[in-house]
DNA sequence: TTGTACGCGTTATCAG
DNA sequence: CTGATAACGCGTACAA
């Protein structure tokens, strides 16, 4: 029921050395005698000693953990993004502290990840309010954002991806080989930057082929595949035309998938669909569903480094910006390909 | 660059007290008085101060921090395995830690999750081995293992699901209801106990219905999409003859779905498919994926609520298995049900 | 190349 | 109810 760990005291003594022999060994932090470091070595494999963290941290002033504030925990989201930030951290010697900041917290007030058991911080999305942003970025603290860029006048450095000409090449595909005229955005959810940017690019797309931005065509799809429903499903009921539906993102495809075939639309015949993020199941939804690709693994890796820079004291990117793919499968229209 | 943290002292100092009642207000181990508490409060606010971990750790010799261990990130699985465990976790107070132990650790021989940093750790199917799960226990330390049961003789808590009961029931319903004669089975992993135990289930079934067990039906599907779609496309090629697979878990159903489809085959008029999970996309598929309902989520907060007995001395269900429960879809053959 | 001694920020014990 | 003060385990000048 109780478990005495050794301490480096204990392996000093056994190796009849001093602690800082010990600590030097094991941090190889100044040069010790080949044959003392073996012996030494040898009494830390015997004790099957590992060094405390915290005393460790207290010492040393450093966590040697990052920390990932994530508002919520679903979605085809999180496991790529988790594995791109954890493999990176895990690399470099990092620990990885994960907390969800839309769990209603047994203890308010208590700041869970921080500057007291942090190097630094990797926020997604809207995890963390703009006075919490500031006050971090006030006292220095390295800060990496994901998928979200900094309240105004904050130089926070952050990694997202093409967004914006993700979308446009989309639309613009939508328009320009299957001929669509009227093409329905669903939105996600308001004051998410991905969100606000594939707007962005949705309206660019509409402006380089000259076509009329109607907003009677835009609705909140929310990133989320029961919302998407409901709105199509109202469009139907209004009986609005279109020919066309770029989607928020694969979750909601879902969603309009579901209501259009139920209401006995064919896609793409009737309408073209097309996502955005080339989820696990765009492959497997019928039709296969287009898509633009987004690299979400590769902006959990590319944040960590950022941050680890940061850390470092080093010069990290203002902004990364990584680049998208069309993932041409059959839901907008375009020929079978052969699978795989 | 830097940023000099209040600390215990400042607060006391400015609060004109000493640092043992600061320490008292903040974790209300003593009574204080009421003035004197609300002063130091304002200043605790005023200053901003949060205590250090690392200090408190080293102090009072508990982390306030549980572990996670994992053999890798991604599959369906994860997402609500994480949520779950991470809820229990941070509304019990405990910050969560995370790591993939396939990761190529940069550092060999560093233990990344153990006693020196977290207070238990819970262990999720093999991501430790079975030496270290005996050191672990040997030392009295607070282990909860994930889908997978203690190595023979060692008493750690485990928390799973009815996987062979579930499996049983469901190869019973194809036999009963859809008077399959012929299940294919597809294994998941060697040594993976879901996988072991879901075979045991599918012997069971055949067994209480007096159908002989034949080994060439069953394969090798390692709960992988793409290669139980090599496994089936085998099956097609030698002709062998088959009325219903039950994959080892919903990815393999993905992949068993495309190669039977691409084959010709109809799925449920031809074959009938049943997975196990109910995992995200199981409703999404085409047909609807008849499955077998793991509650994913609720492994992960029961599993960090014995945890959490253990850290505290108590006694925790030694097993903890969670119902399963029958999602009948259309893959199986039976007939539409209102979705949604 | 090695050892001594101090400090990291808290908690906990013990006197008052 | 409050305040000193001794740990906690380790890193790191500084001295040898």
């Amino acid at each position: 029921m109780s478990f005495p760990r050794a301490t480096i005291t204990d392996v000093a003594r056994r190796a009849g050395v001093s602690i800082s022999t010990v600590s030097r060994v094991l941090n190889d932090t100044a040069p010790v005698d080949p044959e003392t470091a073996e012996r030494v070595r040898i009494v830390i494999a015997e004790l099957n000693y590992t060094p405390h963290a915290a005393a460790r941290t207290l010492a040393s002033r450093r966590t040697n953990t990052i920390g990932l504030l994530l508002p919520n925990i679903g979605g085809e989201f999180y496991t790529p993004l988790l594995r791109g930030i954890e493999a990176v951290a895990s690399e470099a010697g990092y620990d990885l502290l994960i907390h969800s900041t839309h769990t209603p917290a047994g203890n308010t007030s208590r700041r869970p990840l921080g500057e007291h058991n942090t190097d630094g911080l990797l926020v997604f999305t809207e995890a963390v309010d703009d006075a919490e942003l500031i006050r971090l970025n006030r006292t220095g603290f390295p800060v990496v954002l994901l998928h979200d860029s900094a309240p105004k006048g904050l130089k926070i450095p952050s990694v997202t991806v093409e967004n914006r000409k993700g979308t446009q090449k989309m639309v613009e595909h939508l328009i320009d080989v299957h001929g669509c005229k009227k093409i329905l955005f669903l939105q996600g959810p308001r004051g998410n930057e991905d969100s606000e940017e594939r707007e962005k690019g949705y309206r660019q797309a509409l402006e380089s082929r000259s076509m009329a931005y109607d907003p009677r065509l835009v609705a909140m799809g929310g990133f989320e595949p029961n919302q998407a429903r409901l709105v199509i499903e109202q469009f139907l009921e209004r009986r609005m035309t279109f020919d066309a539906i770029f989607t928020g993102d694969d979750d909601n495809a879902v969603g309009v998938i579901q209501a259009l075939q139920e209401a006995g639309w064919k896609i793409p015949q009737d309408v073209a669909v097309a996502g955005f993020d080339d989820s696990l199941f765009a492959r497997i939804l019928t039709p296969p569903l287009t898509t633009v690709r987004a690299p979400i693994e590769q902006v959990g890796q590319e944040g960590v480094r950022q941050l680890i820079r940061l850390i470092h004291g080093e010069e990290p990117e203002a902004r990364v910006t990584l680049a998208v793919e069309l993932i041409i499968r059959q839901s907008c229209g375009c020929s079978v390909r052969l699978s795989k």
